[in-house]
Parts: C-alpha cells; sequence; structure tokens
DNA sequence: TACGAGTCAATAAC
DNA sequence: GTTATTGACTCGTA
C-alpha cells in the first residue's frame, strides 16, 4: 500500500506535513488527528485514532475507535467493547493460534495479471474511490478500507515498485473511457513507436504482459471494469502526455535521436532480442563461430571488442556480419582483456541483449566490459587473445562457466564510478550516477609493477571507474600528510606483493606468521578508504561479492567478522539490500572494505576468509567517524519481544496510516495491545527506518532494469 | 528529547 | 548449519 507514496515524485502530492504519506484520499492520515480537529487525547485520556485489527476469527472483526468515542471493536455480530475484543483476541492463546492459522490460510491476492479479475471484482477499496476526490469525512469514512475489508476481506499486497512517473498517469480522468478506442490507439502508438509491449506493461501499467495483451485483444466496456479501469486510466493519461514524456516513461527517446550513426545500427542488430524461445544449440553455435573466425581471418580480440551475442552474428547476413570487422584496427596492446566475460556467452543465449551498448563512444572499449570471474587468470594483461584461449574457453567446461554465466547478468547492468569532481566526460549524466556507468569498478585489476606501464593500461580507462579515478587522483593531488589516500602507486604496491615483485615494498605476512601480525597487514588492506569523491556501485558490488562467498562457500559469518567486521545479519542484510552509495551516511566504511576485499588477488582473499587460519577478530574500530559502541557495563538488553500476528498487523495497519504517531499515540497503542511502551517505539522506529531504507534502494535504477530483464520475454512488437 | 543511521544478536526460515 | 529477518540498542544530531 505504501510503496505507493513512497515513490518519489508522489512525495509532493501524498506526503503530509510531517514528511509522511497523507492517505489515499488525498487528506492527512487518519493518525494527523490535528487534520480532523482532534487532539492526540480524548477525554478518556486515550487518543482518537482507529486502530484496525485484521482479526481473524469467526467474528471476522474490525477493531477500532469512533471519532468521539470509546473503543469498540465491531464485528458481524455486532459492536463489541474493547476489552471484551481483547480479552477474545489477544489474551486468548487458544484464540491467537487459530489467528496464526488463519492468517497463514488466508490467501494472499496479488495484484498482478492472473488476479487482476479478482481484484476488479473484489476490491478492498472501491475503485472510482482511487481516482475520484472523496475529501468530505463522510466520504471519508463511508470508503474508509477497513470498513470496505470487514464486508469483503481481501488482502492486498503492494505491487511492485512504480516509476516515479506513475503518478501522473493515475491522474483523475475527465469522465468515462471509449476502452476500445482507446486501445485502439494505444495499439497505433505502439507500432508507431515500436514499443515493446512488456516494456509499456511494465512501465505504464505495473503490471505483466498479459494484463496489456488481454487489454488490447479484449477491451472491457468501461462500465464492467472495476479495479481494472486504473489500467485504462493510465493508458489514456499516458496517450495524453506529450510525446517526450510519453516515451520519457518507458525509458525512450524521441525517434529522431535514436539510430544516429551507423554504429548504433548494429548494435540493434547485434543485440536484437532473439525471436521467440530458440532452443540453440550452443556447441553447434561456438563450432561455427570458430570456423567463422578461421575462415575469415577474424582478430579474435577485434570480435570480443563489443558486448554481442554469437547467435546473433549468425543471423546476419555474412557481408554484414563481415562490415563488423572492417573498422580501423583497434590497438590490441592498449586494452584490456575483455574476452573471456564479453564475447560469448555460452549458456544464456535466451537473455536479452543489453539494449545501451556505447558504440558511439569510440574511444571507450571497456564499456561492455563483464565482471571478472573469481578465479584470478588473466594477471597478465592479455594483448591479443591467443587462439589456444580461444579454443580453451570455446570447449571448456568447468564450473567456471556457471560462475561467469551469472556475472554475464550483470553485465547487463552498467557499473558506477563517476566522480563528478574528476569526470572530463562530456556526457550529461553527472547528476545520474546511474546512467552510463562505463566499467567494472570491482573488476581486479591486474595492476602492473611498472608504474608507466600501468598509466598506459589506465589511458584507455572509462573516466568513471574508481581506478580511473585513483589514478588520477594520485597524479592530480598531492595526498596530505598523515592521511593515507589510495593512490596507483599504493595499488600497484599492494599488487606487487602478492605478486612478489622486485619492488614488492610490503611486508605481507605469511600463514604461518602470527595472526596479529597477519591480521595487522590484512586489516590496513581492507580498511585502506577510497579517495575522496569516489562512488562506489553498492549493488553490484554487493551482488559481486554474494557470488563469490556462494561460489567460494565462504560463510557469511566469518566473512563478516574477518571482512566486513560486523555480524553476520548486519552483513546478510547489507549483501541483500544495498543501499545506494549517495544514500549511505556514515556507513560507507563496510562497503569500502568489501571493495578492497573484492580488489585482492584470490590466494589473499582466501587466506583472510580461510576458517583453518585463525586471524585475529578485530576490535570494533570507530567506523567513519563513528564512535566506538559502548561496551562498559553493558545494560541488561530487554529480551527480543515476540509481537503476536494480531499485534503486528495492527501495528503494520497503524503504521500504513500514519508512520510517526505520538508518544501519546503509541503509549496507548502499546496498552491496547499489551505491549511495552519501548517495543512499540522499537517497531515504529524500525519500520520507519526499513521502509525508508526500501524507498532509497528502490531508487537503485539497477533494480528495474533487473526486473525488467526478468519479466523480459519475445513481447516486442 | 526525539529521531535517523548503523548495528548487534536472537531467532525464524531455509 | 547457514542465511534472512527483525526487535533492541547506541550514538550523533537537530
Amino acid at each position: 500500500m505504501y510503496q505507493n507514496w513512497r515513490e518519489e515524485d508522489l512525495e509532493a502530492a501524498m506526503t503530509s506535513s510531517s514528511g509522511y504519506p497523507r492517505d489515499s484520499f488525498g487528506t492527512d492520515a487518519l493518525w494527523d488527528t490535528e487534520s480532523f480537529g482532534m487532539t492526540p487525547t480524548s477525554s478518556f485520556g486515550a487518543p482518537n485514532v482507529s486502530i484496525p485489527v485484521q482479526s481473524p476469527d469467526k467474528k471476522n472483526g474490525l477493531l477500532y475507535q469512533r471519532q468521539h468515542g470509546p473503543w469498540s471493536a465491531q464485528t458481524n455480530d455486532g459492536v463489541m467493547d474493547k476489552e471484551t475484543y481483547f480479552n477474545e483476541n489477544l489474551e486468548n492463546t487458544v484464540e491467537k493460534e487459530r489467528c496464526n492459522e488463519m492468517e497463514r490460510a488466508r490467501p494472499v491476492v496479488y495484484a498482478d495479471d492472473e488476479n487482476t479479475k479478482i481484484l476488479g471484482e473484489k476490491s478492498s477499496v472501491p475503485a472510482t474511490n482511487l481516482f475520484q476526490s472523496t475529501s468530505g469525512p463522510d466520504n471519508f469514512w463511508n470508503s474508509n478500507p477497513y470498513k470496505a475489508w470487514n464486508d469483503s476481506p481481501i488482502t492486498l499486497k503492494p505491487t511492485e515498485p512504480m516509476v516515479n512517473s506513475m503518478h501522473q498517469l493515475d491522474a483523475p480522468i475527465p469522465g468515462n473511457i471509449d476502452t476500445e478506442e482507446l486501445c485502439e490507439k494505444l495499439t497505433q502508438e505502439i507500432h508507431k513507436y515500436y514499443i515493446c509491449r512488456q516494456y509499456f506493461a511494465k512501465k505504464v501499467l505495473n503490471k505483466g504482459p498479459k494484463v496489456l495483451r488481454k487489454m488490447l485483444k479484449d477491451p472491457k466496456p468501461w462500465n464492467k471494469l472495476q479495479s481494472a479501469r486504473v489500467n485504462y486510466i493510465r493508458i489514456y493519461n499516458w496517450l495524453n502526455l506529450p510525446l517526450e514524456k510519453r516515451l520519457g516513461i518507458l525509458d525512450m527517446e524521441l525517434p529522431e535521436k535514436k539510430c544516429e550513426t551507423t554504429e548504433t545500427v548494429k548494435a540493434d542488430l547485434l543485440n536484437a532480442p532473439l525471436p521467440g524461445k530458440p532452443d540453440l544449440d550452443t556447441e553447434q553455435l561456438t563450432e561455427q563461430l570458430v570456423q567463422e573466425i578461421k575462415t575469415h581471418e577474424i582478430p579474435q580480440a577485434k570480435f570480443a571488442k563489443n558486448d554481442v551475442r554469437i547467435y546473433d552474428r549468425f543471423n546476419l547476413p555474412a557481408e554484414e556480419r563481415m562490415e563488423y570487422f572492417k573498422e580501423d584496427n583497434i590497438n590490441c596492446s592498449k586494452k584490456r582483456k575483455s574476452f573471456e566475460y564479453n564475447a560469448i556467452d555460452h549458456h544464456d543465449n535466451h537473455r536479452p541483449i543489453q539494449n545501451n551498448l556505447d558504440v558511439d563512444d569510440s574511444n571507450n572499449q571497456y564499456n561492455q566490459q563483464a565482471l571478472q570471474t573469481s578465479t584470478d587468470m588473466g594477471s597478465n594483461d592479455a594483448l591479443c587473445i591467443p587462439e589456444s584461449q580461444i579454443q580453451a574457453y570455446l570447449h571448456r567446461d568447468d564450473i567456471n562457466d556457471q560462475y561467469n554465466h551469472e556475472l554475464l547478468q550483470n553485465s547487463n547492468v552498467r557499473m558506477h564510478n563517476h566522480d563528478p569532481m574528476l569526470s572530463n566526460s562530456d556526457t550529461d549524466d553527472s547528476n545520474n550516477q546511474y546512467s552510463h556507468q562505463p566499467n567494472n569498478p570491482y573488476k581486479r585489476q591486474p595492476f602492473p609493477a611498472d608504474i608507466n606501464c600501468a598509466r598506459e593500461v589506465f589511458k584507455k580507462e572509462p573516466f568513471h571507474s574508481v581506478d580511473s579515478i585513483l589514478n588520477k587522483m594520485a597524479r592530480r593531488t598531492q595526498t596530505p600528510s598523515g592521511v593515507r589516500s589510495p593512490s596507483l602507486n599504493d595499488v600497484a604496491r599492494l599488487d606487487d606483493s602478492y605478486r612478489g615483485g622486485s619492488n614488492n615494498n610490503s611486508t605481507k605476512p605469511t600463514s604461518s606468521s602470527s595472526s596479529d601480525s597477519a591480521f595487522e597487514y590484512y586489516e590496513g588492506l581492507l580498511a585502506a578508504p577510497l579517495a575522496d569523491g569516489a562512488v562506489l556501485d553498492t549493488k553490484i558490488l554487493c551482488d559481486s561479492i554474494l557470488q563469490e562467498l556462494a561460489i567460494k562457500k565462504i560463510p557469511q559469518a566469518i566473512f563478516a567478522k574477518r571482512v566486513a567486521n560486523r555480524c553476520q545479519g548486519t552483513l546478510s542484510e547489507l549483501l541483500r539490500k544495498p543501499k545506494p552509495w549517495d544514500c549511505v551516511k556514515t556507513g560507507r566504511g563496510i562497503y569500502v572494505r568489501l571493495y578492497n576485499w573484492y580488489q585482492l588477488p584470490e590466494d589473499q582473499r582466501m587466506e583472510i576468509v580461510d576458517k583453518k587460519i585463525n586471524i585475529a577478530v578485530p576490535e570494533k574500530k570507530p567506523v567513519d567517524g563513528k564512535g566506538i559502541r559502548t561496551t562498559e557495563a553493558p545494560a541488561q538488553k530487554k529480551p527480543r519481544t515476540v509481537f503476536l500476528p494480531v499485534q503486528k498487523s495492527a501495528l503494520q495497519t497503524i503504521f500504513e496510516e500514519n508512520p510517526k504517531p505520538s508518544a501519546d499515540v503509541m503509549a496507548h497503542i502499546a496498552q491496547t495491545l499489551e505491549l511495552d511502551n519501548d517495543s512499540v517505539a522499537n517497531f515504529f522506529q524500525n519500520t520507519r527506518k526499513r521502509t525508508n531504507d526500501q524507498m532509497k534502494r528502490n531508487r537503485h535504477p539497477q533494480n528495474d532494469f533487473q526486473d525488467y530483464q526478468e519479466n523480459q520475454k519475445t513481447d516486442y512488437y
């Protein structure tokens, strides 16, 4: 429910003065008692608020407090006073158990294409209420969704996060819609602008492709629609937007901006989705590829230049295929190895291809670089890949295939390491840290011992990578004395330490060294800060770490202690739900540690997390200026409260109405639900935080893109 | 004093 | 046994 109002663009329209959402009727939330001219506490000493409780018992009750009356519960058997209600529903353990069972048994209805029909027939909120102003108090109470639930119980799970532009598509419409005409118009538009139907369904309707397909095929008359009207309203509003905005919602450019160069056309051809769901014989395909490479003497590095798929190549006419290799020779000697993970997608030819290939940027050869695998092969910068290597790759069948396959999924996601201060790119994405992420900053770089050589390598790197940034920082700025800022020299030295280079200045202890010195050594590596202004893409970093942990079977608990210097639970949540870098305040240190670990060579990485090696777990240190957690005389920790399902349900419902109740209100909630005040306060505090965190995570554009990838089939027009 | 951010750690879920 | 969830807690700040 609150995912809609959590969306950024909705805030202005739907947020109350306190910064928290208004209800779906445009009024301040029910709990904002001031908006109803009420004081937080009534003459009874209890706040005039409603606490709807999804009671699972046979009475199917609904607890709320009347606006100016004492607590009561509306049940099918009539009105029940508060005490009776709670005696029956909260204090009776048998009843509580039934509550559990009923809650488990209650089917959850999702707002997806499968049950749109159900929702249309049985919505907790009348569809019209979503689009018509019901600001009057009568309307408000009459359309109380909890009342509706009581009449016709149904549990609505929040739909997927919607794009920010969604709210404008939900704007009220002047009257009824001729759905047939509307669908016809939409079909024309889809034709005209080559819009992917599935993408349209996702972006505009926030639904799956089936919904749109069904609508277009068989539009229902307006007066027979209920909640499904929302789809038509969104289409109506979308069609009424200016073209640029319409396409903007779909993340499309105006037609004249497309296919500006032949390069783009090529990219489109190569990145076209596969027709239907072809069952590719990948072995045959690779054999064909090798044959073709041999026959036409195509430089393998050339073939590997772009992140294209073999299937696409072979589906082009031979002449067109060869066109790709008529370009100027690329300078292999400056090129970082990119073949292994980019050129060939053995396993996943079904996957839609990256659609934002930066082929226009002829200087950027590495845009499509996928994440490196956990293997540490290729520490030499392969200049031109030998035939044996390509053959070995093409025919190999080892565990890394699976890993690479996983990683290739991420290759669709652009890395972000954009330092606006240092960027000399003329792209206009300085304010959009998630756009045009050209390289994998987390790729473990094989830094050569020779700094000059390294600079040569870095010369060809995209401007936004962390390595590039560090390199520039090293050249442009002098590190202030006493402050360690990693420069290229630092990193190169670090690299040398494990390579046994001649200029190895580090004192890496062997595993037989004392755990203290090992700890100090590794702690120094892990805690090394990034340069000022460096930006990490936390999402990709954490995904990469998760993959690494899975592949190497590193337990989170060990990794958490040894690398992250946090507890397992913290690490788990952080890895699964990373916050965008710019949303992290004092907690960047842990990401930096992960990044530093990921940059280490495999043997060091594994040594740090080796169960057999007893590395001293570091004392908790202040992180990013944050003070040390007080450990002196630890106060007795309150035993963990386990909320009963009914209590939890009530708290959540209240939270959706008012995430920030006053102390008085919370006290009353606590009293009513028979909880202690602290638990209630903690609940609101924690839920606010976690909701806000979710909102921040939703701003990771990759989330949208990944959702899109998952849903993407072949529903192109 | 209230609150956000970060975290621990118990425990539920797998 | 491992990972995910979440109530409780600390600290810094307004």
